[in-house]
DNA sequence: ATCAAATTTCGACGCATCTCGTAGGATGGG
DNA sequence: CCCATCCTACGAGATGCGTCGAAATTTGAT
C-alpha cells in the first residue's frame, strides 16, 4: 500500500464515527489507545483475533477518522484522533472512555 | 405486545448504545426527540420508511437504553433517557447532537 | 541476496441487519 | 358493535459485517 488514506476534519461523518466505535473490538483498540497518547501498534494487543482480522477494523477505525496511522518499519503506528474528534463532537469520547460498561 | 422492555440504567451497553445511534435513521429519531422533550409519537416523523421498518427501529433504540417508550391511546409516546446517558456516558449525547455533519 | 517479522489482500463463510409487504392486535370514537 | 388508526408480528429478500486461512507484500536486519 502506497498512502494511507485518512478524512480531513470536515470530512468525518458521525454515522461513520459511531458504526465504528460500536464494535467491541474496535471499541477495545480506542481504549487502548487512548492511554497511549503517542501512539502504538495495534499488533501488540492482545485481542484474540488473527491479524487478518485486526487489519480490518483497524482500516474501519481509520478511514472513519477515528485514528491515525503511519508506518514504522514493518510496523504501523495508531493514535487517536482526539483533538478532531473533540472538536466535531465535544463530549462524545470522553463519555464513551468514561463508560462503565 | 403487554409490557415494553427497558433496561435499567446498570444494564445498558455502550456497546448497544453506540449501534443503536450508528444507523442514520435512529439517528434521525433521535435528533428530533431531542427536541422534544416531552415525548412525542414517532410515526409522526417523515422518515422515508414504512410503518414496520419504524417499529424496528424504535425497538432498537428502546432496547439499547436510548429512549423510553409508553402507550398512549393507539399510539406510543418516546422519549430520549438524556438522564441515563448522561450519567453513565457524560458529553456522548451532548457530542453526538453537536455534530455537524 | 536472503531471511524473518509485521501487515495487507483476497476469497470465502456464516450471521446479523435493514428493508418491505401482509396480516393481525390494540385502542378509541361513533 | 363496527370501524378507522396506530402500531406490532412474521416472513422474506438483499445487503453488510466480522471472521478466518492462505498467499502476497513490505520493511529491516544479517
Amino acid at each position: 500500500m502506497t498512502v494511507l488514506a485518512h478524512p480531513a476534519r470536515d470530512e468525518i461523518r458521525i454515522a461513520d464515527v459511531l458504526h465504528a466505535l460500536a464494535d467491541p473490538v474496535r471499541l477495545r483498540i480506542v481504549r487502548e489507545l487512548a492511554t497511549h497518547a503517542e501512539g502504538m501498534s495495534c499488533g501488540l494487543l492482545e485481542l484474540g483475533i488473527t491479524a487478518s482480522t485486526l487489519t480490518h477494523h483497524v482500516r474501519t477505525l481509520r478511514e472513519a477518522g477515528v485514528i491515525w496511522v503511519r508506518p514504522k518499519g514493518t510496523s504501523r503506528i495508531s493514535h487517536l484522533r482526539r483533538d478532531d474528534l473533540d472538536a466535531l463532537y465535544p463530549g462524545l469520547l470522553t463519555g464513551v472512555l468514561a463508560a462503565p460498561r
